[in-house]
DNA sequence: TCACATCATATCGAAGCGATACATCCGCGC
DNA sequence: GCGCGGATGTATCGCTTCGATATGATGTGA
């Protein structure tokens, strides 16, 4: 999760892990933030496959980039590949809140067919949980406990207007897919 | 966190770890579901800390409760105290959504004072969350990615959704505790 | 009777967290 | 021009949780 938002930034720009975990926060619209403690094993592990690569000490003449101590990655050929691979899967892990969020933010660079599996699926998951909540709420009825009554329901209006947001966003992918069935202008 | 729900469970019937994750899935709604990885390991914490135990192998009349393999755990007083000290705390992590469903869950439990802390330390942090979206959205307009624009609608509405419904707890909790100052029924 | 689902415990490696440590750099008050 | 606090920046530690997987007992129904 981490390694593919990671690639996503790097695929727009070259940055350092401080930097990295900023963007991450406006990127993921502050509903997911990484740790420094996840981060920068995570960069270790992406250099190690090769997927990124450390920039070399900067041109000593652009003062502003020689910050001491500043490691800046790239992304690496090998790096966009994987990248694509992982934007393009779609499983029941991808249809979870975290994973999907960052699989949203990436969106733009998913092909059109990717990004429908997507929407569906986590339509499916989340109309699941809505059925789950909603028997919960219909059984029981009086016997359960008010406070995580309360909680099923918030849970259930939560899911219906999920669940209506992502019939608009499919309804428009088909509308967009209709007037331009090659990859969509982005 | 895990550890808190295990003792809320314990603290209504013995159990053992297949069935407590069960009741676990019920409890809170299907909004989290701890693995086997996460269970075992935390009911053998929670035995060496000494704040549950092992039910003895059951009399062997009853048939029903001797199936073999089965191990059942119940609440020690320690490990009431415990749960009843966790029930209370409040703090930035009890504001989370993960911790603050399962505190919920158990809110029958918790003193009003505690109940009314953790309520309006989650508005605070749900109006927080509420605030960086709303700047996000305000700024930007058009600049940014159509996708994420759209999922940070869908976390504004939902954040804005749960300060209403949480501004009606509260409510409800200080009606309750002007009816009936000490422990309130439940 | 035998296959299949469910019940039940358990462990492994990987990923992420929160805290913390420790430097450096920058702007601001003095 | 000096120092100080806050932001910048990298890094690690111990812990919790996850998902996959192994293993076997028990119930159930064709």
């Amino acid at each position: 999760m981490l390694e593919l938002a990671i690639l996503g930034l790097l695929h727009e720009a070259s940055a350092h892990g401080y930097e990295l975990r900023k963007q991450l926060g406006v990127r993921l619209g502050g509903f997911r933030l990484f740790s420094y403690g996840s981060l920068y094993p995570a960069l270790r592990r992406l250099t190690r496959a090769g997927l990124i690569a450390e920039d070399p000490a900067p041109d000593p003449e652009s003062a502003a980039w020689s910050r001491r101590g500043r490691r800046v990655y790239r992304i690496t050929a090998e790096g966009k590949e994987r990248f694509a691979e992982m934007l393009s899967e779609s499983g029941p892990q991808t249809w979870d809140d975290e994973s999907f969020g960052v699989h949203l933010a990436f969106f733009s660079r998913t092909p059109a067919e990717a990004r429908m599996r997507i929407l569906e699926g986590r339509r499916r998951a989340v109309e699941e949980r809505r059925e789950g909540l909603r028997s919960a709420l219909a059984r029981a009825g009086e016997q359960i406990d008010r406070y995580t009554r309360e909680l099923h329901q918030l849970g259930l209006d939560s899911s219906e207007r999920e669940v209506r947001w992502l019939n608009e966003l499919i309804e428009n992918e088909r509308a967009e897919f209709r007037d331009a069935p090659e990859t969509p202008p982005e």
